[in-house]
DNA sequence: ATAGGGTTAG
């Protein structure tokens, strides 16, 4: 393939009789871009003295550790090379499938020189890194002052975006096409719905889908559009709305993806509404859309998430109907009976697919270590993950959290501190699930300085902590008498602005109640009431017994009666000390509360 | 594409 070009400004290119064969999309860019007659006249760019430009782009090739490649191909090939244009260079340097210098080039002429790049130059270079799905390179492109690519380069440059996850730039992209009139295809808009869906924006899959209500392309929506619709609302716990788009597509006699099916068993399974699951298998067998390995995948997880041995009956009927199970599967199901207490089961499941020739991986070993501690076998979990040690499994979090929470549950934590700094040896990195386990398990131990300590490391190292590392400690610290630091902790959690769950209010108000500030702990739990939370039966336990030693029997009956507007009934012997406590003040509870007493 | 860690809960 060979370049000429003229000092006039026009840039063409000769091909060699081969060269289709080796022509990319990007060389192709640079032919239709700079046709006859196209091609603007040099710019006036006044380099800074004594610096030309195979120098500057030398110097840039330096600091990206790229080859320069001009010696032979540029000099020798192309005498005519116009040197005092930057374009040219811009255009040779993308041409040399180096978008990444051209685009260091342009950077640098223009905060050096003031140079600005002509449309086509830039029209090219975008295209080049669109293509080299380099989106960031080709966002900071747009930068450039009176630079519009063309539609059909922002087309591609929005695939460009979503496959980067840039879901949002994306978004602005239609926005700018809109503002040209020109239409995207609808497979663009699908796929970045897709991308939406898959980042977590349900949001935007809204937006989206407005912006192709009003684009006009309504007629051409297909089942693919309507498909992520129902993704979005399952993603959204909003099951039922997917199911009634799903009813509609059906009744144009559409029929979505698999994929659409097993979203909305997985939403339904979460509901517990095994009646729709059970539905949704049917309309996919009567579509001819039959249920994959995927579904039933679905559908075990799903239940026995929920805890429903149901999981364990569907996978043995499966199992009878002739299909046969993958590892995944397994491992699913050995989980699932770990977790509803069956691990006598789970062992069976572990030997069965052994012996069908399934080997145990990574997964599979974690479940059932989990398993093992779980019935506080820690002897054979132990075995068991030194067996997965032993195939090359060991370095991952996931299986030291498995080990460290599991040691800890059973109060063992020296050893799981020693396997914690065993890790940070091995160069396995700390992530903040494993920080939270720890902390847990020493709080249950009582070792709240260690504990304590962790926090402070994981926040040295940059983690972001959770609810979950705060947690522990809270409740720790009231049942210590500590509430003062845990209403600090309460106000750090606040500043960063994490939700404490309801326990934590109930650990405050029995810490306050502890500590005889009655006034205060009244004051938490009608708070608690007010943003919704239920406080716990034995809140309101110590609460009335706090009180009762104050002998404040009005406040008595105001937290009874919320007490009883909750649901719960009370111990017979808080009913004793009531009655004790009014009949020796010489009142009567009022009738109403005695009736509900009773 | 599907599976694994903590969070709830004694």
């Amino acid at each position: 393939m060979k370049m000429s070009v003229r000092r006039s400004g026009t840039f063409l290119l000769q091909t060699s009789p081969h060269s289709h064969l080796v022509a990319s999309s990007r060389f192709r860019s640079l032919t239709t871009e700079t046709k006859q007659g196209d091609y603007p006249s040099p710019t006036q760019t006044q380099l800074p003295k004594d610096q030309k430009l195979t120098d500057i782009v030398d110097e840039i090739c330096k600091i990206t550790r790229t080859k320069p490649r001009w010696e032979n191909t540029l000099l020798s090939q192309y005498p005519s090379f116009n040197f005092s244009d930057p374009n040219f260079f811009l255009l040779y340097l993308n041409h040399q499938n180096n978008s990444f210098l051209s685009l260091r080039f342009l950077h640098w002429l223009s905060s050096h020189c003031s140079f600005s790049p002509d449309q086509s130059s830039c029209n090219v270079l975008f295209d080049a890194l669109v293509d080299a799905e380099a989106c960031k390179a080709a966002k900071s492109l747009l930068d450039y002052p009176g630079f519009t690519p063309k539609p059909a380069s922002l087309e591609s440059y929005i695939r460009c975006l979503i496959n980067g996850g840039m879901v949002e730039d994306a978004l602005d992209v239609f926005v700018t096409l809109k503002k040209v009139g020109f239409l995207p295809s609808v497979s663009t808009f699908n796929a970045s719905l897709l991308a939406c869906l898959k980042v977590g924006r349900t949001d935007l899959v809204w937006t989206l889908y407005e912006r192709m209500l009003e684009s006009g392309i309504v007629a051409s929506i297909d089942v693919e559009t309507v498909g992520y619709l129902i993704k979005a609302f399952c993603a959204e716990n909003k099951v039922f709305n997917g199911y009634e788009l799903l009813r509609q597509v059906l009744d144009k006699g559409l029929c979505p993806d698999n994929t659409v099916f097993n979203s909305l068993i997985a939403g339904f399974c979460k509901e517990r509404q095994y009646t729709r699951v059970s539905e949704i298998l049917h309309i996919m067998i009567a579509m001819k859309c039959n249920p994959d390995i995927y579904t039933y995948q679905e559908v075990i997880n799903g239940l026995f998430k929920r805890k429903n041995a149901e999981g364990f009956r569907v996978f043995n009927d499966l199992k009878d109907r002739g299909y046969f199970p993958d590892r995944v599967m397994y491992t699913t199901v050995i989980k699932g009976l770990c977790d509803i207490g069956l691990l006598g089961e789970a062992r069976k499941l572990w030997f069965e697919m052994i012996q069908k020739g399934l080997v145990p991986n990574e997964y599979t070993y974690n479940v059932m270590v989990y398993g093992y501690f779980k019935i506080g076998d820690l002897v054979e979990a132990r075995k068991l993950y030194e067996d997965m040690c032993g195939r090359g499994y060991s370095e991952n979090a996931v299986s030291y959290t498995t080990m460290i929470s599991g040691l800890c549950l059973h109060g063992r934590t020296d050893e799981a501190l020693s396997l914690f700094r065993e890790m940070s040896e091995k160069g396995v990195a700390c992530d903040l699930i494993i920080y939270n386990s720890l902390i847990k398990g020493l709080c249950q131990k009582g070792k709240l300085v260690k504990a304590t300590d962790l926090l402070n490391e994981l926040l040295v190292k940059g983690l972001e902590p959770s609810v979950s590392s705060f947690t522990p400690l809270i409740k720790r610290l009231c049942e210590v008498g500590d509430t003062e630091g845990a209403m600090r902790l309460l106000k750090d959690m606040h500043d960063r602005h994490l939700e404490p769950i309801a326990g934590t209010h109930d650990y405050i108000i029995i810490g306050l109640c502890k500590e005889g500030n009655f006034v205060q702990g009244m004051e938490w739990l009608l708070n608690m009431l007010s943003w919704k939370l239920k406080p716990k039966e034995q809140t309101f336990e110590h609460l009335i017994d706090s009180l009762l030693q104050e002998d404040r029997l009005d406040d008595i009956l105001v937290v009874l009666d919320l007490m009883f507007r909750e649901g719960y009934r009370l111990k017979e012997s808080i009913i004793h000390s009531l009655v004790c406590k009014f009949s020796k003040e010489n009142l009567h509870l009022p009738n109403l509360c005695l009736e509900e007493l009773v």
